[in-house]
RNA sequence: GGGUGAUUAGCUCAGUUGGCUAGAGCGUCUCGUUUACACCGAGAAGGUCGGGGGUUCGAGCCCCUCAUCACCCACCA
């Protein structure tokens, strides 16, 4: 007997993971290369797949998991379980990112804390760097990931920078160089002059701050603005053209403060008249809004700030302040000049960097853009299709939204870490024929030589969104030439908050490179939120380590935890108390199996179980008989009857049905009810896997478990011992449960005498075979045990149970299970009843039952019967209600009519057997 | 300004196409140590489902409206 009274996961967790590990069964089983049996140089599989594919949203590579992390682990190995248990071949894929930005920010910040700064080596060295870097923190998370159970296939694993993510992102982007979707554009873009970087928008977070609107007098018109240090930049000033006050002005020109530049007044549409004095001064290199304006006006550029944030091009004063220092000063001579007319506080947004909350400059810059209308038109038709079904569903909507309002998406970013683009400009002059750009893959060399024509590498590297958009093809390995069976995915699952920048991209990408839709469904998760339903953060200190949760609670715990009640795309508060009560659920179903397993031990001999003779574990001698009548109670049957399937046909005449694991039969009531009920919970589980309701799922096995199988199975099988049916029922439980509790349920499976192979490569249950009427007599029964308990509580003075016989008469479930009924009450004896009717009659229709409760508490119960009968009536009451309304007869669908109908009469019999006995005190 | 979601028990949340007395976990109260489990067992209290209106025989669910909260996108000279 190797179950301790508990179940300790540290004692498990480890070790099985390992075996698991070992035995290589998270590798999936159908090939990815073509399979060509026949010779015929054709792939000879089939299109329809037995594959279940899924991809890991790699987690950061040098990183450590944070409870997101958790949640999507929880989530996409419950599914990659379920599919494997349910026969398919599964590849659960796992990655690493090397996060280009992030790693980089930390990155920098070591090597300033060290003396020095990235502008000391050149792109190839701090790659270098980082790399090694990267690779001494490396291992942490997928350690990590492991000890939550992820059931990935570690072979595979893939990092964002291996070769064959390169190769694929430059064959994708010379495909789109070649067709003329890619370009250089000199665009304002969001510049973070810390980091050194441009943004594309989607990596921009806005907040509200208050500034300042200073009024300056260009001559007569006062424009105003936030940003007076960049007057230097005006080339324009615009004012509406339905703006009346400046309708005469519009073609001259105003002298620009502090410069001895005239430049012209124009209308645009862009100037509100409503706003401030109406006139708005045009800066098109550091405004997005007067970059427009000058695109519509051919105005020129002036830039007068650059990337390391100081002023240039500007009047000998200014020139090397920083913005900050250049915008007091020029606030100063305004005043002096007089040309400082007010100024007012205001509330605007600003955008910051997203890591370091430095206020971004926008900057003039060549970057790289890709044209996104194509892709982003073939994205819409295909969710127009329905291709891809959404967890929400109103994400597709939000997202086709996103995608009819894509700007062009700049991809080039100033940091050393991450994919070189593989762009070299020409530097030999004399060959002016040759185009300035080429597209060659040779990025490790700063300069290359074509056709006699010199050229050197663009020293940017691709945002990580534009190779992360690879992620389905990469992982699965999909090529044009070869029928993959893993490819579309089954599912992508990410959180909602990386719809637009990651799962649009990939739908793109996806359908630009492969012509198929990357994925056929989209599970997105919410945040997972504090306690309070605050976000977590590192400044708030609210941060809760998913780590420390598994060594406190066990894997299970934690993963039963965070998936209870959370649905996809909200966001929810994390609760301590449901990893808490999945931890209970664990020793729950530890304790339910020492159990059984120590009947089975005990067990005296089931002859016919060929199994188990068969594995020679067993010592056969007598079957266990308990005494009284109740070992084959079942009501409108008797012992031997042949099994029944779930909808209640005969399916054989010999007892007893053969399976592949045991031959089971159903002997009473409870056998039949708690067949039915585990039938019910397969059948919700399976529905819920389907439309990926975790929670549900998790609830149902929950309740199943403790409610059903613990609670009433079990206690009854103290009796019983139907020793077959024992080991079948808790088999099913715990490969249902696997998903979900991966540990626990191997670690029992692993312990159990009579099991053989791992739990994670199990079957899947069928349902089971039962005599539905039967079962449903069992709840009459439960209803039987619950009113007598519940009344021996409610009656005056403690320990009730032990002091009060229950009499019953004429009442044939009663009289046939006996001794259950004795044990599940716990009532000293079950006496048919002889003579009068005495003592207290229970509030059961159906039953004529009796606590023999002497006069005296009989009267002291009074009261609380006079309040049953009043609650029945008003149930009553609303029932007749219900009837009277013609309405409801007519229209109504007639099982509801007719099991209103039921209940009044029910209802009725009862209250007055509850209102004779009233009479009787 | 555009959009999305939320509002149900003390707390965190379920409640699939409308159907009978609205559920769970945790918490609270009462009782109970019967050798699977105190990470336990039995019982109980607690909700006019944010307000108002409508459709319907019937609304937590559908429609309209208001309120509050949260998030996303755009803009803010």
């Amino acid at each position: 007997m190797k179950f301790a009274s508990s179940y300790e996961p540290n004692q498990y967790e480890a070790d099985i993971y390992g075996a698991w590990e070992a035995a290589g069964i998270f590798n999936p089983t159908e090939p990815t290369v073509p399979v060509d049996d026949d010779g015929d140089g054709v792939d000879d599989r089939e299109t329809e797949k037995n594959t279940y594919s899924i991809v890991m949203p790699p987690p950061n590579a040098n990183g450590n998991l944070h409870i997101g992390h958790g949640l999507t682990i929880a989530l996409e190995d419950s599914l990659t379980r379920y599919y494997r248990l349910r026969g398919k071949s599964t590849w659960y894929i796992p990655g690493a990112d090397h996060a280009g930005f992030e790693t980089w920010v930390v990155y920098e910040k070591n090597l300033e804390a060290q003396g020095h700064t990235r502008f000391e080596y050149d792109r190839n060295e701090l790659y270098a760097k980082v790399w090694d870097f990267v690779a001494e923190q490396r291992g942490n998370m997928e350690l990590q990931l492991r000890a939550l159970g992820a059931s990935c296939s570690w072979d595979d694993l893939t990092f964002t920078l291996d070769e064959n993510v390169i190769d694929r992102v430059y064959t994708t982007f010379e495909k789109m160089w070649n067709d003329g979707m890619i370009y250089r554009g000199e665009k304002l873009v969001n510049f973070c002059p810390k980091h050194q970087t441009a943004f594309a928008d989607i990596e921009v977070e806005h907040a509200d701050e208050s500034g300042t609107l200073w009024d300056i007098a260009y001559d007569d018109i006062i424009v105003s603005t936030t940003r007076p240090e960049t007057l230097f930049g005006d080339v324009a000033v615009a004012v509406n053209p339905d703006d009346k006050r400046y309708k005469d002005r519009i073609g001259k020109t105003v002298h620009l403060p502090l410069t001895d530049r005239e430049i012209p007044i124009i209308a645009d549409e862009h100037a509100d008249p409503e706003y401030g004095t109406g006139a708005v001064k045009i800066t098109p290199a550091h405004d997005f809004d007067d970059f427009e304006v000058g695109e519509r006006h051919n105005l020129l550029r002036i830039k007068v700030i650059a990337e390391d944030g100081t002023m240039i091009n500007v009047p000998e004063k200014y020139q090397g302040l920083t913005t900050k220092e250049c915008r007091k000063q020029v606030l100063k001579d305004l005043k002096e000049q007089g040309l400082l007319k007010g100024e007012h506080k205001i509330s605007h947004s600003v955008a910051h960097c997203y890591k370091c909350g430095t206020v971004l400059e926008p900057t003039l810059k060549e970057q790289w853009f890709v044209d996104v209308k194509k892709l982003a038109k073939v994205a819409i038709e295909h969710l127009e299709n329905d291709e891809i079904k959404f967890y929400p569903e109103n994400k597709k909507k939000v997202l086709i939204n996103y995608l009819k309002n894509l700007k062009d998406w700049n991809i080039s970013r100033q940091i050393p870490w991450g994919i070189a683009i593989p762009m070299f400009r020409k530097v030999d002059d004399t060959a002016t024929d040759e185009p300035d750009w080429i597209f060659d893959r040779r990025t490790n060399l700063k300069e290359i030589e074509k056709a006699g024509v010199k050229y050197v590498r663009d020293e940017d590297t691709f945002d990580t969104w534009f190779s992360s958009s690879h992620w389905p093809i990469v992982c699965t390995d999909w090529t044009a030439e070869n029928f993959n069976p893993y490819y579309p995915l089954n599912v992508m699952e990410t959180g909602a908050d990386i719809l637009f920048a990651w799962v649009a991209r990939m739908i793109m990408m996806g359908l630009y490179v492969t012509g198929e839709v990357p994925f056929k469904e989209v599970y997105l998760h919410g945040l997972v939120l504090d306690a309070h339903g605050k976000k977590m953060s590192k400044s708030k200190g609210n941060v809760i380590n998913p780590m420390d949760l598994v060594a406190k609670y066990g894997s299970d715990a934690f993963r039963l935890g965070i998936l209870r009640g959370r649905s996809a795309g909200m966001n929810q508060a994390f609760s301590e108390q449901s990893v808490i009560s999945g931890r209970n659920l664990c020793n729950k179903l530890w304790n339910i199996s020492r159990l059984i397993q120590s009947m089975a031990d005990n067990e005296v001999g089931v002859a016919d179980d060929a199994f188990f003779k068969d594995n020679g574990r067993l010592a056969s001698s007598e079957t266990y008989i308990p005494d009284g009548p109740d070992r084959f109670a079942r009501q409108g049957g008797s012992a031997g009857v042949p099994a029944y399937d779930v909808e209640g046909e005969i399916v054989g005449p010999e007892k007893g049905m053969s399976d592949e694991t045991h031959s089971y039969t159903t002997d009473n009531m409870g056998e039949d009810w708690i067949c039915r009920e585990l039938n019910n919970c397969l059948e919700q589980v399976e529905q819920d896997m389907a439309s990926y309701r975790f929670a549900e799922a998790v609830e149902t096995l929950y309740s199943t478990i403790w409610d059903k199988y613990a609670d009433w199975f079990l206690e009854s099988q103290k009796i019983y011992k139907n020793i077959p049916l024992l080991k079948k029922t808790l088999e099913t439980l715990l490969i249902t449960l696997h998903p979900f509790a991966p540990f626990v349920t191997e670690a029992i499976w692993q312990n159990l005498s009579w099991t053989d192979g791992f739990i994670a490569t199990a079957k899947w249950p069928s349902s089971l075979k039962y005599d539905p009427i039967s079962a449903s007599e069992f709840e009459s029964l439960i209803a039987v045990v619950q009113e007598v308990r519940g009344t021996l509580q409610a009656l005056p003075g403690a320990n009730n149970a032990k002091k009060y016989d229950l009499l019953y008469d004429n009442d044939s479930l009663v009289a046939d299970n006996l001794l259950l009924i004795k044990t599940l009450t716990k009532v000293p004896a079950t006496t048919a009843l002889e003579g009068s009717p005495r003592g207290l009659r229970l509030a059961l229709a159906n039953h004529e039952l009796y606590l023999d409760v002497p006069e005296k508490v009989v009267k002291e119960y009074k009261d609380a019967l006079t309040e049953k009968i009043l609650s029945v009536g008003r149930e009553l009451d609303a029932l007749n209600l219900r009837m009277q309304n013609p309405n409801y007869v007519e229209r109504a669908p007639a099982h509801l009519v007719l099991e209103t109908k039921e209940q009044i009469k029910e209802k009725e019999q009862l209250i007055s057997r509850l209102k004779s006995q009233l009479e009787v005190i």
